[in-house]
RNA sequence: UGGGCUAUCGCCAAGCGGUAAGGCACAGGACUUUGACUCCUGCAUUCGUUGGUUCAAAUCCAACUAGCCCAGCCA
């Protein structure tokens, strides 16, 4: 079933790459990596290379390394790759033991750029950083050589040792690959690809004050780690001609091979590590967790589960098409994921007091409920049911707009799991605003009797006033408007004002509670309901708007 | 401006010379103890544009247009 499903599903472009190279046998299996920098925490877009190269690896029977590419120690904390691991871990994308870290190939790095000197391949610029970008050219300028680029084999290797030896100061000398200063590829012009930094690196400490830049890095960090394809987004395709240059000087075997796809946009979302960054440092959001931001974190915060993830991305596919994913994509997927997995709840974020008059006083009745109408297996609940009841003051209306099928004075409708109740007028304050409904029940209507002699058009959600659980509930909505959550010319976001908004006084029933400990999500109405997974105290619930829109809020329209 | 890349429905995305898959969204209808879910139905005579090759082109060729990326001792 599962394996005919698979054959029909095209595959896509890095697929056709991969099987193509193993039928010309430039590789004879598969390894991918994810290597993020620990310089901040992951987010969707992360979430899509991570599983598209473990998904990668898995579909080939290969394997799939988790890699910091930790070679600027200005960037990287400890806090940040504990987070990374977290995350990757709680995606599904196993790398077991190979956990790897650029700053432990360290030695064969230098090594490397040894043998680049040692083939006139790389030599020592004395250049000033802002003198190396004069001297780069523009882009209808070649460069120009460096002065320094003809010094011998001997002196370079000795000055890169000193280097090496602490005896410059950050920035005095660089050591640069020694390619083509005219290239129309700007990376190929003399790169730099060792600088000079005295800053204690959070693995390797003090041991280094060089270190090597991402281009000449990475390619080796693959190489070493036995990568066959070096999966990247489309801005470093200018970067693969460098890629080659270095695996092929350094003279690795089988070096890998590095393929870009398009980076994973969500619309009106800020997606990119910087802009989350700079709404977290500026304080603009409640840190790198906070639940309008679409890190991992704070997804898992908002109840999605890895396996809507995993949907998400395998939904959106890969191209090299640059592109913007509807946000309505990733709801689906959570809708689809949790609509039989999780037990569905009542609660009243906007309440009104509805009373029965008929029913009788201080009676408390249990109902058994079933925690999810499209799951059995979920089992049932106790839920209780009283005179009182807080209803969604949306459900009810004095006078009814055209096909309004909820409560109004005259109409019937059912209680959910409960009763038929037929609403008799409500009581309004001075200014003419509802206060309370009232209502009579049909005792022969409950739940689960079996009633069949007549029908109603509208069924409604409600919790017993006595036992209800009051909570804050905050609602929230994406924090910029934007297409692509970038910045303003300015630098500015342009953020969303209603982005988050706290409800009181909202009510679920007493066993939300229960649920809260194992669950995040829950049914309410039409939308979902997310118990913020954060807090472990049951005062806020984040609720989350624009997954409910599904709803039938259009009525009347 | 030099180089690199991309262009198929509102949004993703298949297609690889034989006459436009699929998903999301949307719209109708059926069903309904959640106006949800589910189930039907509809949704590109057309593939950025213009020419050319061919019996046949989204697929090949040419020119053009638009968008993205590159001038860090960031990754």
């Amino acid at each position: 079933m599962e394996d005919n499903k698979e054959e029909i599903i095209s595959k896509n472009f890095i697929e056709q790459e991969i099987d193509k190279d193993l039928s010309e046998g430039v590789y004879n299996h598969v390894q991918t990596r994810f290597p993020p920098e620990p310089n901040g925490y992951l987010h969707i877009g992360h979430a899509k290379s991570i599983l598209l190269n473990y998904g990668l690896a898995k579909k080939y029977g290969g394997k799939f390394n988790l890699r910091f590419d930790d070679t600027n120690p200005t960037k990287e904390k400890t806090e940040f790759v504990e987070s990374i691991i977290e995350d990757v871990k709680w995606l599904g994308a196993e790398f077991d033991d190979r956990l790897y870290f650029a700053s432990n190939y360290f030695q064969e790095m230098y090594d490397c750029a040894v043998l680049l000197i040692k083939k006139g391949k790389a030599f020592v610029c004395d250049l000033t950083a802002d003198e190396i970008r004069e001297y780069r050219g523009d882009f209808k300028t070649p460069g120009k050589e460096s002065p320094y680029r003809n010094r011998s084999v001997e002196e370079n290797l000795k000055m890169f040792e000193e280097m090496k030896d602490g005896k410059y100061k950050d920035g005095e000398k660089v050591l640069r690959a020694r390619i083509d200063m005219s290239s129309p590829n700007i990376n190929m012009r003399d790169p730099v690809i060792y600088r000079v930094a005295r800053m204690t690196h959070h693995n390797t400490g003090d041991t280094w004050c060089i270190y090597p830049m991402y281009d000449f890095a990475h390619p080796i960090e693959d190489a070493i780690e036995h990568i066959t394809h070096s999966i990247c987004t489309l801005e470093f395709e200018d970067h693969r001609p460098l890629y080659d240059w270095v695996v092929k000087e350094c003279e690795f075997e089988n070096p890998p091979r590095q393929i870009e796809f398009a980076k994973l946009y969500l619309t009106n979302v800020v997606t990119g590590k910087r802009y989350i960054k700079k709404l977290v440092e500026d304080n603009i959001v409640d840190g790198w967790e906070d639940p309008r931001l679409v890190s991992i974190a704070a997804l898992r915060r908002r109840g999605y589960t890895p396996e809507s993830l995993r949907m998400f991305v395998d939904l959106v596919g890969v191209s090299k098409a640059n592109s913007s994913v509807d946000y309505a994509m990733l709801e689906y997927c959570i809708r689809e994921d949790l609509k039989l997995k999780r037990p569905r709840m009542m609660a009243i974020l906007d309440p009104i007091k509805l009373v029965i008059d008929n029913y009788p006083e201080d009676t408390t009745e249990y109902l058994d409920v079933a925690n999810n109408l499209e799951n059995p297996e979920l089992g049932e609940r106790k839920v209780p049911f009283g005179k009182e009841l807080y209803i969604e003051r949306e459900d009810f209306m004095e006078e009814p707009i055209k096909k309004y099928f909820r409560l109004f004075p005259g109409n019937e409708v059912r209680l959910m799991n409960a009763y038929f109740v037929t609403c008799t007028g409500c009581e309004k304050d001075e200014n003419g605003n509802v206060t309370v409904v009232h209502c009579t029940y049909d005792p022969e209507t409950k739940s689960g009797s079996g009633f069949e002699g007549r029908k109603v058009k509208g069924t409604i959600h409600w919790v017993a006033a006595s036992t209800a659980q009051k909570v804050e509930c905050r609602l929230y909505e994406n924090i910029v408007d934007e297409e692509r959550g970038k910045l303003n010319e300015d630098g500015s976001l342009n953020l969303n004002p209603n982005s988050l908004t706290v409800l009181k006084n909202c009510y679920v029933e007493p066993s939300f509670e229960g649920a809260r400990a194992y669950d995040s999500y829950q049914f309410v109405r039409n939308g979902f309901f997310c118990v913020d997974c954060k807090d472990s105290t049951p005062e806020h619930l984040v609720f989350n708007r624009i997954v409910s829109l599904k709803s039938s809020f259009k009525i009347g329209k």
